[in-house]
DNA sequence: CAACTTGGTTTTATGATGCAACCACTGGAG
DNA sequence: CTCCAGTGGTTGCATCATAAAACCAAGTTG
């Protein structure tokens, strides 16, 4: 098989990540959809992408069940798409991704928004990782620890 | 043109992170060496992929400035890659794909390692969004505001 | 029910990916 | 110096994914 190398069975948490929204359009389809679009033809024309590989994406979005289909809203019979709670939960990573921009791309002058808090106005603060206890890491603060084994009997 | 179109030209900093990136291997290139590999061979065996799309990739990476080439380190005449301030960046893009993966993967029992607090030996905390002042923002609590114009004169 | 919109699928061309084979240079043994 | 193994790639080819455009069917509107 010659075929794009699937991580759905790779032990890297950050490769199965990878292989549910690591393409080129699956992530701003969901920024989209986090700004509130819902329709296929909003995304078309957002977007400006192929309408068959939109088709694709939504399809795979919601077989990773970051999106779902919802059957109206407006009154209509059409269909809609609509994020689901693993959906939202890419929110950080699309804030990390901009944020990254913002900070090391090479001509910041061209990113036309920025994130702000509503309340405020402000934008909001990078990112930062943190312990348990609070007290904020750097990357070589932290290791990779194997998982603890589960227990043994199903649970 | 038939491109995979670039997104470098987008005014969208998600689309601009993309599209140095965004495809399937680069983040996990930008992982390993996280992790301490800087050999094309270290990359090659332990990612498993064909040499020719590594090369392209590190190719890629270093014209991103996200990685550097390197002359020597350990006296061989070989060359190394290391990540840039930029490269070392990302980090927590891949923090937050992993956090996702870990609370939304379907089958979180086959995720093999857990990032810890090298001091404690804990779990990290889950990213958060702060605002400049230190309140926990949703997602819903934020909104994109149109880039402030720069100053006029070139600066 | 005719025309237009929405939401796709199909077709076809081209770029990207993956594997294997090949090649250049290094470094060491004889 | 010569031979040989290992490192670090490049080159060809087969296959897959992507993109653009044409086509199409159901919904919706007049």
């Amino acid at each position: 098989m010659v075929k794009r190398t699937s991580f759905e069975g790779d032990a890297c948490p950050i490769a199965r990540s990878l292989d549910a929204l690591g393409d080129w359009w699956s992530l701003l389809i969901i920024r989209e959809a986090l700004f509130g679009l819902r329709r296929f033809g909003e995304f078309q024309s957002k977007l400006g992408m192929a309408k068959n590989i939109l088709a694709a994406r939504l399809r795979s979005l919601v077989d990773h069940g970051i999106l779902a289909t919802a059957p109206a809203s407006d009154g209509s019979a059409y269909q809609e798409y609509v994020l689901t709670a693993k959906g939202r939960g890419t929110f950080p990573i699309l804030v990390a991704l901009r944020q990254w921009s913002e900070a090391f791309d090479d001509h910041p002058e061209e990113i036309a928004t920025i994130l702000v808090d509503r309340e405020k106005g402000r934008p909001v603060k990078k990112l930062e990782m943190r312990a348990e206890d609070g007290r904020l890491l750097s990357p070589a603060d932290t290791m990779l620890k194997p998982r603890p084994a589960p227990r043994r009997r199903s649970a």
